[in-house]
DNA sequence: GTTTCTGTTATAATGCATCTAGAACAATTC
DNA sequence: GAATTGTTCTAGATGCATTATAACAGAAAC
C-alpha cells in the first residue's frame, strides 16, 4: 500500500489521505475502476481511527474522485466536471502566483514547473 | 482601504488577511517601501481582534513579505529568496495539478490558466 | 439462515487552532 | 510627557480534528 501518514505533519490526518490518493490517481498507481481499502482495513493500516478515513472518502466523494457503495467499498470513480475543477484550480492558483510574482519568480519559471510537475506524474 | 474580511468563509481571518496583502503587493497596489495600517487602526476598520491582526503580520514577516519596526509600522519588504518561494510553490501545485491531471484537464490547459492569472495581475 | 463485512450514523471526550478580551511593556514619535 | 508603535501575557469561548464505542441496514460468503 503507497498510503502513509505523517504524525508530524501540521496538515490534517484526512486531507493528507485525500492527497495521496488524488495524488495515486494523477500517477495511474490507482485507476478507474480499483478498490480502496474499506475505511476499517485502511485505518487499521495506518494506524487512525475509522471515522478518520471515513472523512478523507467523505471528502473524496464529494470532490467527485471515488463512488462508494456498499457492494464494493471505495472504488475510485472520477466525474469529470472540468468546469467546476478549473475554476477550483484557478481560484487556489491565483494565491500560489501572487506569491510568485511577489518573490520575482517569472511567468516563464512557473511554465517551467508545471511541465515538471507533469513529467513526475508520467512516471 | 483594499481589505475585506468574509465572515462566513471557513478560511481564517488572519489568512483571508495574509492572502489579500499578498494579492495586493502581486497587483502592485501596494509597493515595496508602502506602510500597512497599524495592527490596531487595521483591527478596527475590518471588526476583528487586534491580536488577528497582528498575527497575520507575523506570518507576511515570516514568510518574507513586510518587515516590522516600531518607528515605521509594517512596511512592505520582499525578501526575494527565489529559492525558498520556488520550493514552497512547487510542492502546493503538485496537489494542484494532481487534481487537473484527474479532471482531465491538459498541461496545455493549465498553461493557459497561467497566463490569464499573470494577465490579471499586470492590470 | 447465520455470520461477516460493507458504509453510515450517533454520541461523547480530548486536544488543538482560532478568535476575542484586557492588560501591560519598551521603543519611538510628536 | 502624551500618544502610538509592535510585542507579549493570561484567559475564556468556540469550533475542528481525532479518538472511542456503539449500533444500524444492506450485501456477501459460507
Amino acid at each position: 500500500m503507497f498510503i502513509e501518514i505523517d504524525f508530524n505533519s501540521g496538515e490534517a490526518f484526512y486531507i493528507q489521505l485525500r492527497n495521496q490518493i488524488v495524488l495515486g490517481i494523477a500517477t495511474s498507481e490507482i485507476q478507474e475502476g480499483d478498490s480502496l481499502p474499506s475505511v476499517r482495513q485502511l485505518a487499521e493500516h495506518i494506524g487512525i481511527n475509522m471515522h478518520t478515513v471515513n472523512k478523507a472518502y467523505a471528502v473524496l466523494k464529494d470532490e467527485g474522485f471515488i463512488r462508494l457503495d456498499r457492494r464494493h467499498g471505495a472504488v475510485i470513480a472520477v466525474d469529470a466536471d472540468k468546469a467546476k475543477a478549473l475554476e477550483d484550480i484557478k481560484n487556489q492558483m491565483r494565491m500560489l502566483l501572487a506569491k510568485a510574482r511577489c518573490k520575482c519568480i517569472s511567468e516563464e519559471e512557473i511554465h517551467l514547473l508545471v511541465d515538471e510537475i507533469f513529467e513526475e506524474y508520467r512516471k
